[in-house]
DNA sequence: TGTTTCTTGTAAATTTTTTACAAAAAAGGA
DNA sequence: TCCTTTTTTGTAAAAAATTTACAAGAAACA
């Protein structure tokens, strides 16, 4: 078995168990980590229970036997490094502070992975290799994710720009038509200035693609919105993910498209690296 | 136990085994995958040893047993989870497509983790709590990695700036001087354009933190190398995950500074934050 | 070639997990 | 409330899996 979060799933299946099996269920919740190097013979102590129903447990959460359960549970924390708390504290060492950081990205990367709206990625994909034109649209931290994604749609020979002036967003806005689309990018999910945009750009019967927060305003006015929840914390001490997982959709995207257009695109990627190489030193 | 890589550990040890054992670490090195769900019996069998050598073979390896062995290559196969191939297929499905772009941007940033020189990180963090100004210079997709950048130092009251113009970047590094560093980002480590920078900037006596693959120009000339060895390919089917880890060990830095400027910080960044509310719509 | 050492497998013992069943508890009905 | 039925839980035994002990075999060395 392998489901994306096992611990997700037993809370899930706790209303359907028994009391008894309850008991494992919170003694593994309440410290999942410890649960990996134990025996049933140990977790049935612990909880306080036979050891026939912790093997119970194992199967009414879907798994084939305690070890399956075992098994399955450690992927996860593994997977999920920052299971525990992720907050750096001011007494942190170097090493755990980028051990943190980079643990937490990785996190909310896979978060986001396992929330994605296929269907919407998929459309996405299908309109983007039919424009004619592709802009982005961001401000603040998000107006570097946006050239960042105009930079890699260029490199697909793809007709697109970026603004990350209101005035400019909004007369370019002004000037599409349906066969045109915007990807507008947003942490907030709530700048007005980017909310305007949209509008201008659905009047003139564009496509609006909108990557935010799950139903923030730029989500729910969006053609097609792509929803990302790592949280937006103006906090020193938590690394701003969300703009990662942006980063990592729009990578999703322009791979689709590139999926999309086909071979020739590679001949056009060694002319353009090769382009590159008069920049670069001998060495 | 917990090494960082089991299948490195396997690989190292290979040399010392005795013969039947190397038949087993070949059999799980050429498919750890398949470990996973397999008994003693099985990997006997499939590796045609009996079952003591297999059990030999776990503790050759360092682990307690055949469980903890599973266990731990059951681990570390979860937390990277590109283990095995990466590049995206065009029959690839969306599903396939999005799962494998954030499976290897998650484990290009564990790899990048494991790799950090954390004396740098921790000299970096020093120098940079201390500079008077920071530049941030990088080229095409370094740039907006560099745009970034200067955005999060800016919001931490440090006087910053961003150039992503050979000459406004020489003109400005020439202006520099010992209180003074430049976080100068490439991924190929080779821009001549930023070489340049970089030794008019060590001419003035300031500080070069350096964001580049290993041993490249960049690295080597920069004060402070952090090195980053995400493969730099312009293939269509492979993301560019490098830029994720330039970003994320940005994030690191400016985490490492806020920790070090203390509390007044916070309510710089509430006050950051309100005036951010005006800019917003109301919902 | 004989002796010693190291390697490997067989078989037994141990540990661990799972199943079968019965006792206990809870739920439902009169 | 008391009896019946159903569900839940634990005990004990069986099965499965892992580990250990030991002896046979192979390799190394003289």
């Amino acid at each position: 078995m392998k489901p994306a979060q096992i611990t997700q799933l037993i809370s899930d299946k706790i209303p359907e168990m028994r009391k008894s099996e309850v008991k494992v269920a919170n003694l593994v919740l309440d410290n999942p980590f410890a649960m990996v190097e134990k025996r049933i013979v140990d977790i049935a102590e612990d909880a306080q229970v036979s050891e026939p129903t912790v093997v119970r447990f194992c199967k009414a959460i879907g798994c084939k036997g305690f070890q399956d359960f075992k098994l399955s549970l450690a992927q996860q924390l593994a997977s999920s490094p920052s299971f525990g708390q992720i907050a750096v504290k001011d007494s942190d060492s170097t090493k755990e502070l980028s051990q943190k950081v980079f643990d937490s990205t990785v996190d909310s990367l896979l978060k986001v992975r396992d929330s994605l709206d296929l269907k919407n990625i998929e459309l996405a994909i299908t309109k983007l290799n039919q424009a004619r034109r592709v802009e982005f649209y961001g401000f603040g931290a998000s107006a570097s994710v946006a050239a960042d994604a105009q930079h890699k749609f260029f490199r697909l020979r793809i007709n697109s720009v970026c603004y990350s002036d209101p005035h400019l967003q909004n007369m370019s806005a002004s000037s599409l038509n349906s066969e045109d689309v915007v990807i507008a990018i947003s942490q907030s999910g709530k700048t007005q200035a980017l909310l305007d945009s949209i509008n201008l750009v659905k009047k003139r019967g564009g496509t609006v693609i909108g990557i935010a927060p799950s139903s923030s305003p730029v989500a729910k006015q969006s053609d097609i919105p792509l929803e990302i929840d790592a949280e937006e914390e103006f906090q020193i001490h938590t690394p701003l993910s969300s703009r990662i997982a942006q980063l990592t959709i729009i990578d999703t995207l322009t791979i689709g498209v590139a999926q999309k257009k086909g071979t020739d695109l590679q001949d056009h990627l060694k002319r353009l690296q090769t382009g590159l190489k008069s920049l670069r030193c001998d060495q």
